[in-house]
DNA sequence: ACCTGAACACCGTTCAAGT
DNA sequence: ACCTGAACACCGTTCAAGT
């Protein structure tokens, strides 16, 4: 067991972040729960901007990351494609959790802006490896291929919004079906 | 200039939580813009989860009437059906606001039950509205219609909630021009 | 380097009192 | 009927000070 107070602080928050927003993100619980005193969290983090700027940095990050792996272990983009709907079904299986990138865009007039410029990293994270895999996909022509990227990044966000609202991944996996019947995404 | 606290203050809470949602909602900048004490919307209303459900209530009743007005003076289903993006865009106008639904479906961890019911049924409103215009005007079978509405409804709000993150409606409009070349909305 | 006590600011709520 | 001042309990945030 390797004691790290940034990194369980930034672990923390992201769950935290992810289920009550920036708004609902305070230093006294998350303190708790990481074994510290609150006011030891500003040691790390000079303000919660700061930390909540950290936590959408790293939250891109490692979306980032899971995107590439994604792409790897499928083989062809086609596959990778349709099983891009799996990461924002992590969050509703992790307790009902959504997109941190979602959660903040809804808060947007009270994010700090060093915040809002990470949560708009995410966005391009995900379109962009849309776009690349869309086109590669040939599911849509390299021209369309970033219009394609944004509405997909979009709907699925909605999907997992609505299946939120009513705690029900059933919902989630109804309306990504429905997505792919529609024909925005490949079936 | 009829002076009515009631409806005032449940009309700048509405336009408070389209920006900052039901954590944002606070009685005291509240009670400033209405021109009375924090303490006088208690005389009104006995919570805060009290205010919340009225103001959710009456969300969902002004969008169902906003919704049976469109759908008479569009004439026809299908016009009815191009049209519905237009209310989600109305939002954005208004300062970058956004659905009172989408926020607080972000916030569902943290809303009071009677809160959660109310916001469930402008989903329905939306959903039952939409699928009875899908058959209507046969852009599906009656049979997939409630699907294809839940669909249109989640997408359209993730749209919404894209294009706020950006404050950017040129961005909304673009991602539901984009879902109708998709085949999601009718062109 | 790492942590904390204590103060500060704010919020939902209550209630006795005012008109 | 409608409104308010003042206070309460609580909580997030901050900073000077501790080791």
């Amino acid at each position: 067991m390797t004691a790290n107070s940034r990194e369980d602080i930034l672990a923390a928050a992201k769950r935290v972040a992810q289920a009550h927003g920036y708004s609902g993100l305070n230093f006294r619980d998350l303190a708790e729960e990481v074994g510290i005193k609150a006011a030891s969290i500003y040691y790390y983090f000079p303000s919660k901007a700061d930390l909540a700027e950290a936590v959408a940095r790293r939250y891109w990050e490692d979306t980032a990351a899971v995107l590439e792996g994604l792409l790897n272990e499928s083989g062809d983009p086609i596959r990778a494609l349709r099983r891009y709907p799996e990461i924002f079904r992590r969050a509703l299986e992790n307790d009902n959790r959504m997109c941190l990138h979602s959660f903040m865009s809804a808060e947007y007039d009270d994010l700090p802006e060093p915040v809002k410029k990470e949560v708009q990293t995410f966005a391009d994270v995900n379109t962009s490896w849309l776009s690349k895999v869309l086109s590669a996909a040939k599911v849509v022509s390299p021209k369309q291929s970033q219009r394609r990227a944004r509405a997909i990044f979009a709907a699925v966000a909605g999907a997992q919004l609505m299946a939120r609202s009513r705690a029900d991944i059933a919902l989630y996996d109804a309306l990504i079906d429905s997505y792919r019947v529609a024909g925005l995404l490949p079936t």
